[in-house]
DNA sequence: AAAAAAAATGAATGATCGTTCATTCATTGC
DNA sequence: GCAATGAATGAACGATCATTCATTTTTTTT
């Protein structure tokens, strides 16, 4: 009755072991929260032994960095390969590069648990803040560009771009926070008409809010 | 050399004393994160003997419980006297109950730290997630009801009002989260900016983006 | 199939945590 | 000024934490 991500054998790969404890390690955090996060609940969460985490990460601290990279990266890929498979529109590949935001796989409590634990920490922990600053600046950059092409293309007045996409990006984050506190009050659908009226009332030639 | 915060009497009263707590526990918090602020912590930034939090809180746990009831409490009186202080206007109303999250008391990295510290254990702990939800709620029943005579008075279209306040409240949690994460890329006035450009998007004849 | 190597275990360790409580200190009432 | 009262202390306690490592288990090599 292992869990099917358990691999079969007692002795995986040093890679797919490494990757079964961070995912163990996001589960835990997302459950019992980062302050009782500890090495018990993940080697549990993983069905291994409590030795295992020094084994493979020398430190519990060095698990919740890599646990950080894991989740900064996997996010990365995400928008990455979403605007890949988008279209050639400025339009149209803004709204792929938002609508990732509001995905199932990133819409998700478990998984915007996890990102309020690291920025909770950013203050007092300087790895955090810069993991998670390299994340921002990675996808302000392209929405920044998409925003100012749109806006010149759209001849939308006298809009700032970097404005714009900032303000943008704070509403999911702000959306996000939402499904974490309030639950019931919040979905995937909710959060898209919020951001949506926002993108209509910018750009209302390309925008609407259904 | 003793902080002026702290009463000159030993014997303060029992009131004073556990402000006094609550205060070093919110210092405590930005400073070090919530995972690492322990007795030790709190009682070292209060300048007093490390008994004292059970003395007055009975534990640690109550102790947080009611430092999270205080900058709830804090921030909803801060917003109600803006209210009441702003003229009678509907758009200069919004406009005082917006800028409140602004001021140089609320937007506030320290202070910040601690509303993200709390949300980050909402998952987990379900009377953080009550207390704040509480805060979200009162905030919201007013922000919305301005949002919605704004919008009759207006005439502006077919804005929905609960929407539209839930995407002005989501930006600021999330500028808020910039400063935390990015604070040499966010300030006040770039905050109050982007902000100021989605309130003008929306409604244009009672807001300019200055 | 035996030997060697590698992976994983889990009991043991020391450090640190929240909590307790006998003691000390300051204030109040007589 | 002397008890009596209550606030505050900080050393001591058990619980829990991350970490270590001798041992066991599995895989690979010979």
């Amino acid at each position: 009755m292992a869990s099917p991500a358990v691999p079969a054998t007692r002795t995986a790969s040093k890679e797919a072991r490494r990757l079964q404890l961070i995912q163990a390690t996001i589960r835990s955090i997302a459950k019992h929260g980062l302050s009782e996060t500890t090495i018990a609940t993940v080697s549990r969460e993983a069905r291994l032994s409590q030795g295992i985490i020094n084994l493979h990460f020398q430190s519990k601290e060095r698990l919740l960095v890599e646990t950080l990279q894991y989740v900064t990266d996997e996010y990365r890929d995400t928008w990455e390969r979403a605007l890949q498979q988008a279209g050639p529109g400025t339009a149209e590949r803004l709204e792929a590069l938002l609508k990732v935001d509001y995905h199932k796989s990133v819409f998700d409590r478990d998984k915007i648990a996890v990102w309020f634990a690291y920025w909770s920490e950013t203050k007092s922990r300087p790895t955090y803040r810069k993991l998670c600053a390299e994340r921002d600046r990675g996808y302000d950059t392209i929405l920044t560009e998409l925003v100012d092409t749109l806006i010149r293309e759209g001849a939308y007045g006298p809009l700032d771009a970097a404005i714009v996409a900032n303000g943008l990006a704070a509403m999911t984050e702000g959306l996000w926070l939402d499904l974490l506190v309030n639950p019931k009050d919040m979905n995937r659908d909710k959060a898209c008409r919020i951001l949506l009226t926002y993108l209509a009332c910018l750009f209302p030639r390309h925008f609407s809010a259904e």
